[in-house]
DNA sequence: TGGATGACTTACA
DNA sequence: TTGTAAGCCATCC
């Protein structure tokens, strides 16, 4: 692809797409690891345009609270939840349990 | 060019 | 604990 405007969208696909199965990821993380820590909202956005890209768990991706914040934005709502509980990972009320274990830090496994 | 928006985060009351 | 405010950077109009 032509990726002239910025590589910052394909970064963050590359660090969603290697959040292993049964694992969820921040957006402050991701940031973090491509650099801007203050960027997070960029990850965001980043993950809005993830849908006309292919193998983007974005299901993966939560805010730091663990919550689905980003549920309101797939094509169904429960499907992000779904996902998750297929996973092996539990969702309370829209929320990750065991967030804090589940967990995974880009900058950590990826060791940068 | 400039203001507004956004799937966030942190800090303070 | 919950709520409000500011910061952050890229995109859109």
């Amino acid at each position: 692809m032509k990726q002239d405007k910025t590589n910052f969208f394909d970064l963050v696909y590359q660090v969603v797409r290697l959040i292993p199965p049964g694992r969820v990821s921040s957006y402050g993380a991701i940031a973090a690891y491509l650099g801007s820590k203050g960027s997070a909202r960029m990850v965001g956005w980043a993950m809005n345009a993830s849908h006309q890209q292919a193998n983007i768990p974005a299901h993966r991706v939560v805010n730091r609270q663990g919550l689905l914040s980003g549920k309101h934005h797939f094509p169904d709502p429960q499907a992000m939840q779904r996902l998750l509980e297929k996973e092996g990972i539990a969702v309370e009320s829209d929320r990750v349990k065991d967030f804090d274990r589940l967990f995974w830090d880009p900058a950590q496994h990826l060791h940068l």
